[in-house]
DNA sequence: TATTATTGCGTAATCGATTACACAATATAT
DNA sequence: ATATATTGTGTAATCGATTACGCAATAATA
């Protein structure tokens, strides 16, 4: 313990430009001057400076900077739940692409409660955020706790799951146009009958499934049947339910697409394990490209929803609008989703194998 | 844009104690007193001062109070990929942990980079971070970036990937013990030659990993065979050839223990798809537990590495040493994995079917 | 050489809180 | 009734930076 005593300068806080200033018998704002290269400055003063800072192991603080610049450096993510690979996914896009701006990311989870998002909103603008990437929560259907962001200029940029707000930015992916491309390609596999696993109509991207669905069948003269449409949560034993739901119908369905993966993993289990040939007797696709969709035996198709890209794209624009705040760019940001074709729904050729 | 003038002592940043103090015409000191409940404020000022405060909207300036009081509220994590089901799975708990006790918390990605690492390190320093919550790069191996954060007492903390550093405290499971689980678990379904396939040994989870199943061979009187240990990426496409390789051994492993779970998948994969019946030919063990490895149709059997438990114990760690900093608390958790018995390798009996 | 520009640096205010210290005005004790 | 304690609030310093303003000393220009 004695030895401390020694100890003591070096463990006490950071070097300040105080510090260097004393050192070098100038003032803070010299220092200060100095590190940030003002003409004011001379080259000597400059390169002491430097040099004695580089010695002391200077650091600026970033708190008492941010006070004063009004500018944290950080943005806050909100995603339900963190530990999907979805939102794992865009995640690391956001970070990646803000982490050499010098942006920290700071991220919370909604737990899908539309309470804790106002709350987390809340504690993200008292930690002075300079943005909020998000994606909404399935509950959220006020949206005054988003005023205070607005009219504060602080850029708010929605990801998947978007709500149209004005001043509001959003990227997503066009969900209608996926799940066209979904029910389009089941139709052109041979399908006449075919199904909709949907979830709640709480999301709006769950609604653009169902449309997209609707308009393909349309778009093939084929007739819309109430009774092949179920309503589930992403959930697999829901999924092996709805299966089992269908099936028996009087007339069932020869292709089933889900609006999520585990739901078309539990058809597909349930198929399996009742006796249905797939894509022989029933094609089945989901959406979103969860990796297991690829690792099963037999694999599954799927809507891929580029997450990274997503999360990329969401920084981006989050950059631009903090580029200059006066000029308020609302801008709405839709990516093509792919349609990732695989063993379930791969009846007789296999147009693009190579897919993954 | 003329409203705007009218809008603008809205807009204007957020309400100080300052303009509560002009409002009420008194001194922002009493106001932050009254605030904080101080006993010298009356009760009417008190009073009135909160309702002010209700009244115009007045949330603290976490930054200010960061600044003053040295304390930011944040925590950093760094993982080397967020999007992996294990790393996202800890930062859920770490984060559902930390939050209520109203820390935010910073993610960053080291992409398994030293480098990286150090910078990230570094950096959140700066931002004057509370505590380090971290899973170590794979290329890690100098330590003198975390001198600068126990010199100055933060709380640094690894989980899963850890080092032994004095004053570091760590989280992580017993990977000798669950690597002994699974291959004792293989022996008592009757296989004598168990293969590992491990990754490189520049992380000490897999060198543990390679231990228990050394020990697990020794403790049942089973000759260990350098040639049935494989090093390889956990990567399904050389879990693949891994299998390959050891199924053309003149003696060829009825078992395969991997300290990976894509490993498990690229090998059951191959196998498969070359006439091998599993588990009956060949048992299978993964680790990790991913997701995946209760989805497949031959589900895989693996080691559970409870991420989410892992993560909220880090933060309770974490709590425990910033509550007296005084005290250097060097604590090391253990968790103990779980075996997860699946179809891969349930020859005869099924212990414990019901296992998700 | 006198005048103006430029260079180099110090002073002090500022960002939005907290808090040690001081000092009246009451309240309580003697 | 006087001495002491308590209550309620103001003043000003502080956290660690940035920056408008001021003022010499030197350089450039007339």
């Amino acid at each position: 313990m004695a030895f401390k005593v020694n100890l003591q300068p070096l463990m006490k806080g950071k070097t300040t430009i105080y510090d260097i200033a004393k050192k070098l018998g100038i003032t803070a704002a010299t220092v200060s001057r100095a590190l940030n290269d003002n003409s004011r400055i001379s080259k000597a003063t400059k390169k002491l400076v430097l040099e004695t800072a580089k010695e002391m192991n200077y650091e600026p603080n970033k708190l008492a900077l941010a006070l004063k610049k009004g500018k944290s450096n950080n943005v806050g993510v909100i995603v339900p739940y963190i530990n999907r690979n979805f939102f794992s996914s865009v995640i690391r896009g956001i970070e990646e692409e803000l982490y050499p701006k010098g942006y920290n990311v700071i991220i919370s989870q909604s737990h899908e409660s539309e309470e804790r998002e106002k709350e987390i909103v809340n504690n993200l603008m008292n930690a002075q955020v300079e943005g909020i990437l998000m994606s909404l929560s399935k509950s959220t259907n006020k949206t005054a706790h988003f005023n205070q962001v607005l009219s504060k200029n602080i850029p708010l940029i929605f990801f998947d799951r978007s709500l149209n707000i004005a001043g509001v930015s959003s990227v997503t992916i066009d969900d209608f146009q996926g799940s066209y491309k979904a029910t389009q390609h089941l139709i052109g596999q041979g399908c006449k009958r075919v199904a909709h696993m949907t979830v709640g109509k709480e999301l709006g991207i769950y609604r653009q499934r169902f449309d997209g669905y609707k308009q393909a069948l349309e778009d093939n003269d084929l007739p819309f049947d109430d009774n092949l449409v179920v309503e589930l949560k992403s959930d697999i034993e829901e999924g092996k339910q709805a299966a089992q739901k269908l099936m028996n119908l009087q007339d069932p369905p020869d292709a089933i697409f889900s609006s999520t993966d585990h739901g078309a993993l539990g058809a597909i289990k349930w198929l399996q394990g009742n006796g249905y040939s797939i894509p022989d007797d029933v094609c089945v696709v989901g959406f979103s490209n969860e990796p297991f969709t690829q690792f099963m035996e037999l694999s599954i198709s799927s809507i891929d929803q580029s997450p990274l890209e997503m999360g990329k794209m969401s920084a981006k624009v989050f950059l631009e609008q903090i580029k200059d705040k006066k000029v308020k760019i609302e801008k709405k940001v839709v990516l093509s989703p792919k349609l990732i074709i695989r063993d379930s729904s791969s009846k007789h050729i296999v147009p693009n194998k190579k897919a993954n």
